[in-house]
DNA sequence: ACCTGAACACCGTTCAAGT
DNA sequence: ACCTGAACACCGTTCAAGT
């Protein structure tokens, strides 16, 4: 019956997806896990902490290799598969740009500073898109089909030309 | 004695300056302008439209014209001005991709891909830096010397090579 | 037009105590 | 090791009422 560190991060991912960052609290994970809110804190230090474990499980899956327009989209995809997801990895990678292992494998197949180019623009248009995605579901802005294509086009800016 | 919208927008950039996002409420604003914090209400309508306000109010004296990369370092110079100033600017920006008056304005100068491309890359590279600043500034993290050439290179492969 | 006062439904976090 | 219960110091927002 008792939780690990996983099974918060989990319910924590569960609430995020479900609700959205907006209402992602402490106190909703603990109902998720029906547990009190003061729990949580015996498996993390404090919210911080929890979204950098979530972004980290976010983005650890991605496989990375010489491909890097693959590797963009994998990266992607990824984000876009949790709701809000891009803005939980865009703060916690903010935070630790030139000490992010993801920035460092980048940098392995290319350069440190097309790694670290790459990787602002693929985490920071991702996140524009989800906003913009859920901005023009709930009709506050016209849906722009060209997002998809746009990405693409940015990659190349950055990739090649 | 009564307070305009532009007061109000005044006295929340006082306040994210001198607390910063972390600690930024409504609260607090009322309190800076000596005011209940339902008076606010009657100036906005939430707190994200202040937000919106202040960002706008970041980024709307920075010119632009056709030399791209001191129009970047003018936008980069404006956010770094305030406390967290580029995080505020990159919520509201990424909100509106594709609808923003700055994307429209770069366009101008060079192409629709380009302009988005060199706005998502500015405004995270900015942001990152600010909060690498924080975290370093507080002993959470090395410093890092090269952010300034870092911000240079990567404006480099985005704009020629 | 601009503001007060009071209320509602929430937050994150701490801490002693239980098993 | 993992959790409860209670508390503390906060939030954003609404609404009737005042000037």
């Amino acid at each position: 019956m008792a939780n690990s560190l996983d099974d918060v991060i989990d319910g924590a991912l569960r609430v995020l997806d479900a609700r959205g960052m907006e209402f992602f609290s402490m106190r909703r994970v603990a109902a998720e896990l029906d547990v009190q809110p003061s729990a949580l804190y015996h498996h993390v230090e404090n919210k911080q902490t929890l979204l950098t474990l979530m972004a980290a499980r976010i983005v650890g899956p991605v496989t990375i290799d010489e491909d890097l327009v693959a590797v963009s989209h994998r990266l992607r995809d990824a984000m876009l598969g949790i709701r809000d997801g891009a803005e939980v990895v865009a703060t916690a990678t903010a935070f630790r740009l030139g000490t992010s292992e993801l920035e460092a494998e980048l940098a392995k197949y290319s350069s440190p500073d097309i790694a670290r180019t790459l990787l602002i623009y693929v985490i920071g248009h991702t996140q524009a898109t989800q906003l913009h995605s859920q901005a023009s579901t709930l009709g506050l802005i016209p849906h722009d089909p060209d997002l998809d294509e746009s990405f693409v086009r940015g990659l190349a800016i950055i990739l090649d030309r």
